[in-house]
RNA sequence: GGAGGGGUCGCUUAGUGGCCUAGAGCGGAAGUCUUGAAAACUUCUGUAGCGCAAGUUACCGUGAGUUCGAAUCUCACCCCCUCCGCCA
């Protein structure tokens, strides 16, 4: 959400960012419902000091008569006010000018790139075909249980994956994150909040109540499984004014991500590449509206992931996003992808995000500012920290030997206990 | 799941149709006094919308309703507390 003020006064710039993102918006609209609801909040507000001096006069004929008036003005102006709050969720953030404009990912740019690409003196095997040899990945039982998309990891692959988990979230905690165990089933408040309503409403699982009024009615609102921890990590100051010296907030999570992922039927369809449910260790921060500053905190929780990649040794690159793939709500994105060995090729693993103060405006989450006193909406940030299974990619087939066997970076000894994964 | 109690301006609370444009205390800020501090006293102290401003409107858990007029009455829902039942 932006300010309804800033896009009275800049109306070309809010249409230029609704253009390069490629959303479906028309501002002249809004800015003529914006118009209507004026007038019309002016007509009532106006209608309501009559009211209130009739009543205190106890003038119950003139009481009446604004009464009446009252009622068919009210019924506009909530119209409106419906209308414009509506189109209000769809207007997007305005990137920054250096993101690079396009229409998708293929306008993405790499900014760096780091480690070395891993070459084989032998025919090499896909993580599918490496788990199943391995007895670590189990699709077919996964798809048997959960349908398509569904696996199962088993014996090394099962420790693996929480090894990694682990491993990620002590090093995100060690960087001062305060560890949060958050609720993976929302309401949609917290995901319109977070900018996940209305856009990418339909790769959301919606849990279904079966509780029903005797008229049929639905007793329970709809709640929905979160597809990463940043709604709720969000949400938990949803609504609050944060004393200045409290910030920045860092927080990190580990939880199971749920997507339905219905826009990619039949994209990556094999192996772990593409799932309905995953986990994921996520850090979110919540800062001053100062862009310095937010910028400076981007890059710190970027510089985070990069080194958990460079200690699990695999080679990644930096991508900054286009305006067409970054997502409404977004000033600026960075992916990181990493290389896949038997894809022959980078694969996303984490999207590090700027939203300055878009989503803390649809949480109306704020900040007392310590010297004016005034209340400002805060900015907010999130970076993924570790996605499992799909870091298992890379893993098995970057690190696959000739024996079959599967080496292990150094960094998760501790969490493995085991230094190599061998056939059976 | 059953029974009962409750949700008021940061906190504690007063408030059963017009005197509530919500009172008091605490907390916070400024001032007077003081070498300084404390105490005392005085004043100020919520959020949001519209407006250049004066001002005005809304908000007493949420939504709807009754009324000339609702914190107060009615209905639905949400949340919290206590007890009982069931249960990881």
């Amino acid at each position: 959400m932006l300010d309804i003020d800033f896009i009275r006064k800049n109306s070309g710039i809010v249409k230029k960012a609704i253009e390069d993102k490629g959303i479906d918006l028309d501002i002249d609209e809004l800015l003529r419902v914006d118009q209507k609801r004026r007038q019309m909040l002016a007509k009532v507000e106006e209608l309501r000091q009559q009211r209130n001096e009739a009543a205190g006069r106890r003038d119950v004929e003139k009481g009446r008569e604004v009464k009446r008036e009252l009622e068919t003005w009210s019924i506009d102006l909530q119209e409106s006010e419906e209308r414009l709050t509506h189109l209000m969720l769809y207007v997007p953030n305005i990137p920054s000018v250096d993101s690079p404009v396009g229409k998708d990912a293929a306008a993405n740019q790499v900014v760096s790139k780091w480690g070395h690409i891993p070459e084989f003196d032998f025919e090499i095997k896909d993580h599918v075909e490496i788990g199943r040899e391995l007895d670590i990945i189990d699709l077919e039982a996964g798809t048997k249980t959960s349908g398509f998309r569904g696996y199962y990891l088993k014996n090394e692959g099962a420790t693996l994956h929480l090894a990694l988990l682990n491993y990620a979230f002590d090093k995100i905690v060690s960087k001062g994150f305060s560890p949060v165990i958050p609720p993976t089933l929302v309401n949609s408040r917290v995901l319109v909040g977070s900018g996940h309503f209305p856009f990418g409403k339909e790769n959301v699982y919606q849990i279904a109540n079966p509780g029903k009024l005797a008229t049929g009615e639905d007793i329970k609102n709809p709640l929905y499984l979160t597809g990463t921890s940043e709604p709720a990590l969000l949400a938990y100051y949803m609504d609050e004014v944060i004393e200045e010296t409290k910030l920045p907030i860092k927080v990190c999570a580990m939880t199971k991500c749920y997507r339905s992922e219905v826009g990619d039927y039949g994209k990556d369809t094999r192996g772990l590449y593409r799932v309905h449910e995953f986990d994921k260790v996520e850090q979110v921060v919540i800062c001053r509206d100062d862009l310095d500053e937010s910028e400076r905190i981007f890059q710190e929780m970027q510089s985070t992931t990069e080194e958990i990649l460079r200690e699990l040794e695999i080679a990644y690159q930096v991508v900054k996003t286009s305006t067409g793939d970054m997502g409404a709500g977004k000033y600026r994105m960075n992916d990181i992808e990493i290389w896949m060995a038997a894809r022959g090729k980078y694969g996303e693993i984490c999207s590090n995000s700027n939203l300055t103060d878009w989503q803390s405006r649809r949480l109306n989450l704020k900040y007392k500012s310590k010297s004016e006193g005034k209340n400002y909406y805060c900015y907010t940030l999130n970076t993924t920290v570790m996605p499992s299974p799909r870091i298992l990619i890379a893993l098995l087939e970057n690190n696959q030997q000739k024996d079959g066997s599967i080496r292990i970076p150094e960094a998760l000894y501790p969490y493995t206990n085991f230094s190599e994964i061998k056939p059976k």
